[in-house]
DNA sequence: CAGGATCCTGGCGGATACTG
DNA sequence: CAGTATCCGCCAGGATCCTG
């Protein structure tokens, strides 16, 4: 192909880090989980239990995407039972601000949401 | 129930707007036609060719949701053929600056985040 | 207690064809 | 041009059972 210089196209899988961002924390789970670890690390069932209706597998499956995105530690200790805590790496800790004002916008403004969807519904 | 005043469960359905909010920005599509009508109104052909990748199926879903949350306008041209505009509204445009914070995250650490990645698939 | 392995289903989203 | 209608594949994610 000769430069054809297409100017703006967006391809979402091409398009700026910020898809592989909002595919992280637009899933179900994963912002719900880091607000959780927000309050210090917590063991599995901790997290379980704080958040309603969770399942094992997401719950494992999540915790080892942060983990490997390095959003989130997970720290063994050689006991029996086992016992295992999760806790928000320095760079998880970073992306509080921008969820924060992410749920600031949120609830500033869904109110205007929840009455464009009423009038829209009508 | 007595007030048993159980005291941090999340349910990602109940819990703050913010859930709404990431469904809304979570999907594959919204945040990239967001970012196309930041540089002003557009028609339907122009969004389209522009993210590449989009079904018209979901362009027009999308842009039906957005519109439901008030977050878009339509404007409908009586011509023929059909023109059709989408601008981002009022509310649509707050929305700006959250995402740019965002991705202005995803800028700064994502290179981080990759390399979390590659050194755990290790 | 922390999770691995399996099975199974809903619905997201793509492809195609048709219309005012 | 800007959609609507329909069919369908795929896989995220829940339920369940099992183990070190």
């Amino acid at each position: 192909m000769p430069t054809t210089t297409a100017p703006e196209i967006y391809d979402p899988y091409r398009v700026c880090p910020s898809r592989q961002l909002l595919d992280r924390i637009g899933d179900r789970w994963t912002v719900l989980i880091i607000g959780v670890l927000e309050d210090g690390p917590q063991r599995f069932s901790q997290i379980s239990r704080r958040i309603d209706g969770i399942s094992q597998k997401m719950l494992t499956q999540t915790l080892r995407s942060l983990e490997a995105d390095g959003l989130v530690t997970r720290t063994v200790f050689p006991e029996v039972p086992p016992h295992v805590e999760y806790e928000l790496s320095e760079l998880g800790r970073t992306l509080l601000e921008p969820l924060a004002i992410l749920r600031a916008w949120a609830v500033d403004h869904m109110d205007e949401v929840a009455a464009a969807r009423t009038a829209a519904a009508a």
